[in-house]
RNA sequence: GGCAUCGUGUCCGAGUGGCUAGGAAGCGGUCUGCAAAACCGUCUACAGCGGUUCGAAUCCGCUCGAUGCCUCCA
């Protein structure tokens, strides 16, 4: 493969708020962290679009030929469910309300997290750690926070002093934030807290004794705080410095201002170069949340079980709706628009079977250099899938204009053609042919080709009425018969 | 209330000073026994008002509207 590393590469960076030129640390290496779900309910569409966005940025980065460490966190403890709920945190109060382990939960969450997004042809991460594997690293990291000044201890409990983090730090630096407005806006709590200030973020709670997920602690029996984890495990196996940290739009504050003033606490090097924040997935115009309700799951999605979906669709055609809007905007999912975005794969798909039997000819009517420069362009520009996918169509008004002889290209020409084309639809975008999955199956393939045969006696003998029939007894069944030129054709 | 982001044609969705993506729908055509599919062509928009500029969807201001974060959330 071609290393293109050399091309400059933009990313649009949350902590400066503008594209800057993506440079690594390490040359030819990258570093990268998103932030993982929590697995304690069964991931929503929504969450799917922000693992895919990062999918994306992984696959791109490696298709540049830089060798890339993606780790992205399970979140398996931790997340407390408000203050008021007395410090319970959701998977432990999801087991308590399904009657079984807290591990349990755990365990059956993160199966479905994984199955859906290798349906959505997702590649795997190189290191996916749990934050209940990573206990030991937590503490050592709350030790030397303390250590350096920045955290205290409170009833078996450490918080993280902002107010004396910002006096040599920003806290704030990454949200837009400033301290005295949010001094300012908060309101006193009600309940005594041991937090010196409302900012003060929990690095270890004090588990009460009916608490069931607790470990042992310098500061007694606990739990961590919600943000330490991230801290703990980007540390350990990407170092106190690397080149990228992702997550959901939503996480930019406090969670990640959180990370970055931790970072700071405990080794003094600001952890990130480059933050990224893929934007929510609305439903009706409003964010997708587990909460509310307002959601929908991937597999309501893959069987068009659920109110708001006329049919079903498959996982490579919702992947290719996320992609066709830019990972920074908002996309708004609608029937209409997936079944917009439907027969757009389709029509792709359609051309990617094309091409194979696209002949080289003599002479090139087509700047094909050009076109590939212009889909490099365009994901060298904070990754813009909408424009490469734009130029795709130009691909395929290219192959299909081949197809019909009104455009050629040299065998070298067609040869360049193909591999980009294949490179961007499915090393890039990671989309999959699903026409090619079901011609796999050879029996239904020969079933099929049987009837189409018995159809074309039929129409040979102006048999129509037995023709039609055919055609429209499997167009019943989903399967549909294309009459060409060069004889008939199918798909499902 | 504070901090952000956004408002693009019938719908979805790119584009950040002049070259005015793309998909879907619609319309016209080619093909076909008919149909479907496919293919080709076509439609020209930037919330409102004001300003900067030779020139603005793009920059600035105001107004209206929407969303996100400020409490767990991708």
């Amino acid at each position: 493969m071609h290393l293109y590393q050399n091309q400059t590469l933009k990313i649009y960076n949350s902590l400066s708020g503008e594209k800057d030129v993506f440079k690594p640390i390490h040359e030819g290496q990258v570093g990268m962290y998103v932030c993982g779900p929590t697995v304690y309910s069964n991931v929503h569409l929504g969450n799917c679009r922000t693992f895919i966005s990062f999918d994306l940025v992984y696959r791109y980065l490696k298709h540049l030929g830089f060798k890339v460490r993606y780790v992205r966190n399970i979140t398996d403890v931790g997340h407390i469910v408000d203050d008021e709920d007395e410090g319970e945190d959701k998977i432990a109060k999801k087991a308590r309300l399904e009657q079984i382990e807290p591990m349990e939960v755990v365990q059956q969450y993160t199966v479905d997290f994984h199955q859906i997004l290798e349906m959505f042809n997702n590649l795997t991460p190189s290191i996916e750690p749990t934050a209940t594997g990573h206990i030991i690293e937590q503490i050592e990291v709350i030790k030397q926070i303390i250590d350096n000044g920045y955290a205290y201890e409170a009833n078996g409990s450490v918080y993280f002093d902002v107010i004396k983090y910002n006096e040599s730090h920003n806290y704030g630096i990454l949200s837009g934030r400033n301290i005295e407005d949010m001094i300012a806006n908060t309101r006193d709590l009600d309940g005594q807290s041991d937090k010196k200030n409302p900012q003060d973020f929990a690095l270890w709670k004090n588990a009460e004794p009916e608490h069931i997920m607790r470990w042992p602690s310098p500061w007694g029996d606990g739990f961590p705080g919600w943000h330490l984890e991230c801290t703990a495990m980007s540390t350990k196996y990407l170092g106190q410095q690397f080149d990228i940290h992702g997550g959901g739009m939503d996480l930019k504050f406090p969670h990640h201002e959180c990370e970055i003033a931790q970072n700071e606490a405990c080794s003094g090097h600001t952890p990130v170069n480059y933050w990224m924040h893929a934007n929510m997935l609305t439903l009706n115009g409003k964010k997708m949340a587990k909460s509310t309700g307002n959601n929908i799951l991937p597999r309501e999605l893959f069987t068009g079980n659920n109110t708001v979906l006329s049919k079903a669709f498959s996982p490579a055609v919702a992947r290719f709706f996320i992609l066709q809007a830019h990972y920074r905007s908002i996309l708004d999912f609608s029937d209409d628009a997936i079944l917009a975005s439907e027969k757009g794969f389709n029509r792709l798909m359609e051309a990617v079977d094309n091409l194979k039997d696209i002949q080289a000819g003599t002479t090139s009517t087509l700047d094909i250099a050009a076109w590939k420069n212009t889909c490099y362009d365009a994901m060298n520009d904070d990754f813009n899938s909408p424009i490469l996918i734009a130029q795709l169509f130009e691909a395929v008004r290219y192959i299909n204009s081949m197809k019909e002889g009104k455009e050629s290209l040299n065998a070298s020409d067609l040869e360049t053609f193909k591999k980009a084309f294949h490179a961007f639809v499915f090393d890039v975008l990671g989309l999959q042919n699903e026409k090619e999955i079901a011609a796999n199956n050879d029996k239904l393939e020969g079933v099929i080709n049987m009837l189409i045969g018995m159809r074309n006696e039929a129409r040979a003998n102006k048999n129509w009425g037995l023709s039609d029939e055919i055609r429209d007894k499997l167009l019943e069944l989903g399967i549909q018969l294309k009459d060409g030129k060069e004889g008939t054709t199918f798909s499902l």
